[in-house]
DNA sequence: CAGAAAGATTGCGCCAGCGCAAACCCGACA
DNA sequence: TGTCGGGTTTGCGCTGGCGCAATCTTTCTG
């Protein structure tokens, strides 16, 4: 929105097909996945460049076709907690529009990125013409409600250790790229991303990192974070073991 | 839902004008809520009874129009956490019907009710049909998302006192009955309930609330809370002391 | 109204994990 | 190739709050 470095394109065939796969669109004639993909605005960011921010009214949804966006919200204390990061395919900023009208966290590209975006009249308007859209809507908010509070128990009930197993194994769920047994979570994460996903600090994340990397459980290869045994961080994530 | 408690009534004066109440038909004319409230489903439940419990399949949609119902989820390792307390107008277990189709945890009344419920194909019929409505729930999920996130980020970053007294302004906010300069939540509250809707222990729990009734922040009138200094507790919430 | 069952309180010991501080690693850029 | 800055690792001490166990209180139930 607006950014020095920002490039911005209208749609190609390439990110109108990424559209056209959107969860938003799912159960629509092809005609009205090509409409959808007209109205969108495509902006190429690089690494690091924000995408709104926590408090803005909100204007755009937004929907991330190549790279990866974190979510971060700010409390009024300062402290800050990652709420999700968003992988190519999945939308972000949709809700705001809906309800009070504020961005309820901060976004930013975690690397290099395509992002598509609506402005909130085009987006009501289709809304409010295509009852399988908002019901498409609503089952992907319903679906971020039901991992939200999944995580919000484990936060209440389980250890560190485990919270640091399941925000992984969330990240490979949603990114993973399977190779030779092993998963590769495509998105680059911090130490400090690894934390606040897991409700925990950058010490203790780190410290866990580590010990798994020993192990061999987990390994890095250019910044990249690699799950060599899945089912053994399933087993840790339930508890197996403490 | 086939208990041998309860009892079932077709909707009368009164719980028609809680139905048009809901923030389900906000902005819709008079006679769709007629119609909405004409297909709900009345249960007149005592204290303690289940509405629905996790993992059934979804196939109502319901709401509190008296009493208060507990939302709790389970983990598979049995541990448990409070999700919400449903007031009086608010809906719940409808998230269910747009996504996978199982509920997501328990529901069971906290103190005797009336619910009014929809059944699967009428709920998504009205929301087919009704543009409003649709865009009427997902700012209600919407709202709950914001809800749940702001807890888990508190979670993640504060203190144990400070989320109880986040817990406890929150349901002042849904039920609070000002009187007299305090605030009486009108939901039946165990310590128990206290203490997972703040991610601790019954024992933390406990504690925190007896210092704080020592204290004359905090009173107890027949099984309810009494909140005699809200702003002393949202002081406290937001950090303020230590 | 007695007895049981469920909930609440509180003393006490203990440890997970927080967080400072200092060192270390590594890619970017001149 | 130096050096600069952001990110990471790790030793160490400290404490919030967990959780057992025993007791007390209140609410049901017959």
């Amino acid at each position: 929105m607006g950014h020095g470095m920002s490039e911005q394109k209208a749609p190609s065939q390439n990110t109108v097909r990424a559209i056209c796969a959107l969860g938003l669109v799912k159960g629509l004639p092809p005609e009205v996945a090509a409409h959808v993909a007209s109205l969108a605005r495509i902006d190429v960011l690089p690494g690091g460049a924000g995408v709104f921010t926590q408090g803005a009214v909100a204007q755009r949804a937004y929907a991330v076709l190549v790279g990866a966006v974190r979510i971060r919200q700010i409390g009024s204390d300062g402290a800050q907690a990652l709420m999700r990061m968003i992988a190519p395919g999945e939308m972000f900023g949709t809700v705001a529009l809906f309800t009070e009208g504020y961005y309820p966290a901060d976004a930013e590209t975690a690397m290099p990125s395509h992002i598509a975006s609506w402005s909130k009249a085009d987006f009501m308007a289709l809304t409010m013409n295509s009852p399988q859209i908002a019901i498409n809507i609503i089952g992907m908010v319903g679906q971020r409600l039901a991992n939200v509070q999944n995580r919000l128990r484990e936060m209440a009930t389980q250890s560190a250790e485990q919270r640091i197993a399941h925000a992984l194994l969330m990240l490979v769920e949603q990114s993973g790229a399977v190779q030779a047994g092993a998963c590769e979570i495509c998105i680059p994460l911090r130490r400090r991303d690894v934390a606040e996903l897991a409700g925990t600090t950058l010490y203790t994340a780190s410290r866990q990192l580590a010990a798994w990397e020993k192990v061999g459980l987990l390994a890095r290869s250019r910044q990249m974070l690699v799950v060599r045994d899945a089912n053994k961080l399933r087993r840790i994530a339930q508890g197996g073991l403490l």
